[in-house]
DNA sequence: CCAGACGTTGTT
DNA sequence: GTCTGG
DNA sequence: CCAGACGTTGTT
DNA sequence: GTCTGG
């Protein structure tokens, strides 16, 4: 899955990773219409909840602009709010979607079939549930101890990060939406929450020992067809299967990550001890 | 008809 | 246990 | 995702 | 908004 991840690229390092026009959007835009953007600040700890940068498409219906492809910035809240929610606090549910069935369900899939984005990362965090030392207790067994109760598999989590072997942008395949804030007036800018979530699926094989789901990875070579509004539904679902997993590197990683509060360069540093997890796949 | 859900993950 | 917040 | 709260009244 | 379930 993907429930934490790091973000440290500035506007400018954005576009031309991505392929931007190097302009900054006015922000006298129609808050109903544009999705808002403010310059990204270096994040090592991103959690639902945030703002997040984002690459949008073309807008459907666009301007004569026409073609596919990476198109605008926009900063969007990690946690997908549906267009008939009630509150902003159902997006704290909706951080992923899964890709088998994104198509069909009600939350998300008018956002897959128009809103689609790529989320920028530096790498994701995942979590691997280690079994505790003592999981199997001499002395009790359910048919001796009548008290015996079924051990609470006392398990830690190890934390890693997952990033492009060559330090290169992740692009975490999303989608996005638009609410409105009822509590709020017409004329507050914040009136309009535009909010975001990331594609999950079955992990590769070669991740499958850290978790047993990933997020979409969208390679390069894909990102238009991912942004294309007109895309159709056939090639999208090819795109949520093209992680490309062989470049990807896994790195144990401390478990400061898991405090919202610790933010620095350090989380993603490899864990010094051997066995862990570092190294690139194959 | 109205009411209620609408999500994922992991854990048991 | 369950929800909110970072 | 993980961490942390989870409550009200009245008084200062 | 739209669908499912009662």
């Amino acid at each position: 899955m993907c429930g934490r991840y790091a973000q440290t690229r500035s506007r400018n390092q954005l576009q031309l990773a991505f392929g931007l026009p190097e302009t900054v959007e006015p922000d006298d835009r129609d808050p109903s219409a544009w999705p808002p953007w403010e310059e990204p600040q270096p994040d090592y700890n991103i959690a639902p909840g945030r703002t997040v940068p984002a690459v949008l498409g073309p807008p459907p219906g666009g301007t004569g602009e026409g073609g596919a492809g990476p198109r605008s910035l926009a900063s969007l809240r990690w946690g997908l709010v549906p267009s008939w929610a009630k509150d902003r606090n159902l997006g704290y549910k909706m951080i992923n979607a899964r890709s088998e069935t994104v198509a069909e369900k009600p939350a998300y899939r008018t956002a897959f079939a128009r809103r689609r984005c790529l989320l920028p990362a530096d790498a994701y965090y995942e979590w691997q549930l280690v079994p505790s030392a003592r999981s199997a207790e001499p002395g009790t067994s359910p048919s001796t101890d009548p008290e015996h109760k079924p051990r609470k598999a006392r398990s830690g989590k190890r934390p890693y990060a997952i990033g492009y072997a060559d330090d290169s942008p992740l692009a975490l395949a999303g989608l996005f939406e638009r609410w409105r804030d009822p509590e709020r007036p017409e004329d507050d800018p914040h009136a309009w929450l535009w909010s975001c979530t990331v594609v999950t699926t079955e992990a590769a094989p070669e991740l499958a020992h850290i978790h047993d789901r990933m997020p979409v990875v969208v390679p390069p070579d894909r990102w238009s067809t991912w942004l294309d509004p007109a895309a159709q539904r056939d090639s999208l679902l090819g795109v949520l299967e093209s992680t490309p997993v062989g470049e990807l590197r896994t790195r144990q990683v401390s478990t400061s990550v898991n405090s919202v509060r610790n933010n620095g360069p350090e989380l993603l540093q490899p864990l010094g001890s051997g066995d862990g997890g570092d190294g690139t796949l194959f």
